[in-house]
RNA sequence: GCCGAUGUAGCUCAGCUGGCCAGAGCUACUGAUUUGUAAUCAGUGGGUCGGGGGUUCGAAUCCCUCCAUCGGCUCCA
């Protein structure tokens, strides 16, 4: 007998070498039905395997992460089975489950296949599905392994082979498919009941540019069709609040083909924004000590082979001008300028930490491939500021900046982030990074004891780094699900060195200071994009473009219309009156469609007492009060720190 | 940059097995209406069918090429 602990602790005895599954079973008919795959002792295994010792078992099912990511691997070796069979001779690539579903990468051998294909190939894992073949786990040979897919001529699974060692080789095979896989698999493909194909891309063999380009295909399947046609609603759900969609209803922003790719042009509606989020950045950092500086576009090549940049930047950079025969570089960031400025004057000890605070616009030559929408462009202004200070000041700033992060959070109210924390890989010193081990380690080690003692939850991301020196990168996720770098806090330590930066010290010595490097809002143009996300243009007052419409009832409240739109805009309110001589109820359902916060209904009762009937934006009819009052809430409504 | 798809009025889309002067709704403008909390009625305007080449008696529809956008890959704030 051996003895199974359950996760809430209980604990049974059962016969040596019975599987969850049998387990299953024996608790009821019901979870045995839904028991996709078992996690033994901390590893999911299938629930066929038997369980030979005392051990912990947890049954997963389509609830757990573990559950739903076995369904889709064994969806992936579905799929793969009915492409073989409309694609005799496909050869494969990797085909894991991912966060919404699986892929599988294939070379198609030249064939082309296209979205106008996904029918007859979900048909066809349909139809294979329905059969419950079992998911068949075989120990296997490397030498028979090898055999098998040079038989099978598929030069990918044998280059995978070689990696692995006898004894972690393993096949799986269901109907007439079988696959080079590490498991585990479900107990038979019956539990894929709604199957969807969800798009085709290409993807470079093991994610390197220089290697062969694989067709992938995308695809989920599911326990039950209900649950499919939730996330397809799920998805169109989730393209509403697209900042792309929404900028464009909201005349926040366009592109323009004669502008250029990647070059954001601000309508009014979205330049109120980027003035109202630069406003809180400034206050904010105006109270911390900051000071704020200017400088140019341009500069020449020399400062940016001083800086180091150019050796490992020069791709991302639009290539130089040439003036009166010396190079020009558009700037790709402000740090250069900002040292020119520390360097400008000589620093005494007494003036650190010194902060410097620029809004500049930078000019990256992104990927074209790689620009989306506002989150990533080629004119971008970062919400930048390099702060100099000694190693003793360094915890008490990097932590600074930290709450300074943890502060505009708590004002959006963004709660889905994660820390990354990126150090350096040695054996690429001198080629990735800076050649200089002992301030790496130093600095490393100093980041980590801020994240530490401040208690905030980080992943630490080896060989991330930024050349000069670790960072910490607040990363986010778009509503289509894709992930960007909000924030960035970088640590500097190469470039004061390479520009020859120093202040006087107490011992009336030359020292050189450490730099952080510090967006917390990230770009204003990434910032934006994920707010309009984050709020679905539902913006909160004080960052809503539009803020109050007047909608007068008829012709003759005009007057009385006119009147409240300057007492609001001398107090700097963004308002406007809806002139049409349209009815009250289109009013409203335009301003609706605008999103705008306040809608004002004037008429007879309002113009005679000189008040206001107010309609909140997805509230409704708040009732009557008078203009005064109405302009001391919103004002306070309107006030963030 | 690479793979694939898409590109028709300001917006959303129809037309695309080649052939009546290229359509609809919303928007805009004009007129009528003077309206009380999510769409009043009527009229008018608006399109190099992404750009450029080609095939054809004839192309928005077929082919080539360039540009842009979208979904990924690679990169990244």
């Amino acid at each position: 007998m051996i003895e199974i602990t359950f996760p809430d602790g209980a604990v049974r005895q059962y016969e040596k070498g019975i599987t969850a599954q049998e387990i299953a079973q024996s608790i009821s008919e019901g979870l045995a039905k839904k028991i996709l795959a078992a996690k033994v002792n901390g590893s999911v295994i299938e629930s066929s395997r038997p369980i030979e010792n005392d051990a912990t078992l947890k049954l997963l099912t389509w609830e757990d992460p573990e559950g739903k990511a076995t369904l889709w691997h064994s969806s992936a070796h579905l799929m793969a089975e009915a492409l073989e069979a409309f694609y005799p001779g496909i050869k494969f690539g990797y085909g894991p489950p991912v966060e919404n579903g699986f892929y599988y990468d294939v070379d198609l051998g030249g064939r082309l296949l296209t979205s106008e294909d996904f029918k007859k190939i979900e048909t066809k894992m349909a139809e294979l599905a329905a059969k419950n073949n079992p998911y068949i786990r075989r120990e296997i040979l490397k030498e028979e392994a090898l055999n098998y897919f040079t038989e099978k001529g598929d030069g990918y699974k044998i280059e995978t082979i070689h990696e692995l060692k006898d004894g972690e080789i393993t096949f799986y095979e269901q109907g007439n498919f079988t696959d080079l896989c590490r498991g585990p698999h479900l107990p038979h493909t019956g539990f894929i009941k709604a199957i969807k194909l969800m798009n085709i891309a290409g993807a470079y063999w093991k994610g390197d540019e220089n290697n062969k380009q694989l067709t992938r295909i995308y695809g989920i399947t599911f326990p039950r069709q209900k649950e499919l046609d939730e996330y397809l609603q799920l998805l169109e759900e989730a393209k509403k609040r697209d900042h792309r969609k929404i900028g464009k209803d909201l005349e926040l922003f366009i592109f323009d083909d004669d502008v250029g790719q990647g070059m954001p042009l601000w309508l009014p509606n979205g330049g109120a924004m980027i003035e109202e989020l630069e406003s809180l950045a400034k206050r904010t950092e105006e109270r911390a000590g900051y000071h704020r500086v200017k400088s140019p576009h341009i500069a020449k090549e020399s400062m940016y082979l001083k800086s180091g940049h150019l050796p490992f930047y020069a791709e991302s950079m639009f290539p130089p001008m040439d003036v009166d025969g010396t190079k020009y570089y558009l700037k790709a960031m402000n740090c250069p300028h900002h040292h020119k400025i520390f360097s400008a004057v000589p620093r005494s000890y007494k003036d650190l930490p010194l902060r410097l605070a620029e809004y500049g616009t930078c000019y990256r030559y992104e990927q074209s491939g790689e620009l989306f929408g506002l989150m990533r462009v080629r004119a971008l202004n970062m919400n930048d500021a390099h702060i100099y200070c000694s190693e003793d000041q360094f915890e008490a700033e990097f932590r600074a900046v930290n709450e300074m992060y943890l502060k505009y959070f708590k004002i959006f109210g963004i709660e889905k982030y994660v820390m990354r924390f990126s150090t350096h890989d040695p054996e690429k010193l001198g080629k990735k990074y800076l050649d200089l081990p002992e301030l790496w380690k130093k600095t490393e080690d100093m980041v980590r004891n801020v994240l530490i003692n401040s208690d905030i939850p980080y992943v630490e991301v080896p060989d991330e780094a930024a050349f000069y020196g670790p960072k910490i990168d607040v990363q986010i996720w778009s509503v289509i699900g894709r992930e960007f770098t909000l924030a960035t806090n970088q640590v500097d330590f190469g470039q004061p060195l390479r520009f020859e930066l120093t202040f006087q010290n107490k011992n009336n010595e030359p020292e050189t200071p450490i730099v952080i490097h510090r967006a917390p809002l990230g770009t204003h143009e990434r910032f934006i994009g994920f707010l309009i996300e984050h709020y679905a243009g539902n913006f909160p007052l004080w960052l809503a473009p539009r803020q109050v419409i007047i909608l007068p009832i008829s012709d003759r409240h005009l007057d009385y219309a006119e009147k409240i739109l300057s007492m609001l805009r001398q107090e700097r309110v963004r308002v406007e009156v809806d002139h049409r001589s349209e009815k009250i109820g289109k009013k409203i359902r335009d301003a609706e469609i605008k999103k705008i916060p306040y809608m004002l209904v004037v008429g007879d009762k309002e113009a005679q007492e000189e008040m206001v009937s107010v309609r909140k934006h997805g509230s409704g009819d708040q009732g009557q009060v008078s203009i005064r009052e109405f302009i001391t809430n919103i004002n306070k409504e309107a006030t963030v720190n």
